[in-house]
DNA sequence: CGCAATTAAGTTGTGCACAACTTATCGGTG
DNA sequence: CACCGATAAGTTGTGCACAACTTAATTGCG
């Protein structure tokens, strides 16, 4: 009989555990802001290129979402008026999607937050480097072999 | 300007990437025997010691996860015929968990996902092995500071 | 040019997660 | 023994994720 199969051995399973306590990390520190964790990385991706208004499906891209997780998420951003959604011109099918004025200010509030999360991990900065590295390349990894 | 806020650098995306990633190598095999990946954990928990008849706050407990979550999934199993609930009889608060013959008998015809998902990751039985010891490790930590 | 295939965003339905709450049972203390 | 706080499971409501589908606009090929 193989161990195989008990709970503790399986990457997955720490990985599920993991993501779900780091989230755990964020959701107080975020409430303040009325954010949850999905709607910040949005926000990090608009942040990253103030000037771009990426569309729906450029920041499904970034983070790895469909149109099915970020349309409700956005029109909630958007009433947090947080973010603006408007027609392309050029193209009419795609909406693209850019920080108000709100958004824009909200960024500097929430800058000390990594550091703060990565505290609670109670791991040094190369080794969180190196967690991260490993988890880049495993999803590199996984989505790469999707592709085919 | 710091760069803190720059998604890519953040080992929390990495981390909620790589789950959702590994959950869809999951999803298509587990999808075969009519299971999602938190109900096969509870499945996990259950063939480790089929014996047992874990309570429901038991399996929470293995899973962190609360009844909130547990209920409705347990039903669902329940519906499959994979699991039954009873009462305890000297607690009849508790609800004890136990397989049916038919969740014992899918053990067997699981046996094989766990390998072939750590194929996937691309890493070797080491690396895994370090991964997920790293993982566990920055869960207990945070699960240990959430207590005091 | 005309139309079929593609692409973009949104909608619907299911199943987690989790907070907040409800109901029922238990255990201990006066 | 009665009651009160604690505990167990379930319910309700919100917000992801994701599959499958719809609608609308665009692209490209004959």
């Amino acid at each position: 009989m193989t161990d195989d199969l008990v709970l503790r051995r399986q990457v997955c399973f720490a990985l599920y555990t993991a993501s779900r306590a780091l989230t755990d990390v964020y959701r107080p520190i975020l409430d303040e802001f009325g954010l949850t964790y999905p709607q910040y990385l949005v926000l990090l991706v608009l942040w990253e290129r103030p000037d771009d208004a990426p569309t729906v499906s450029e920041l499904g891209t970034e983070l790895r979402l469909d149109s099915g997780t970020l349309s409700p998420l956005l029109k909630r951003l958007e009433g947090a008026e947080l973010v603006v959604r408007r027609r392309s011109a050029r193209d009419e099918r795609r909406v693209e999607v850019g920080l108000t004025e709100r958004g824009r200010a909200l960024r500097q509030r929430v800058e000390h937050i990594p550091m703060c999360v990565a505290q609670a991990t109670g791991l040094g900065l190369a080794e969180l480097v190196a967690l991260r590295d490993t988890l880049t390349q495993v999803t590199d990894t996984i989505h790469r072999q999707k592709e085919q």
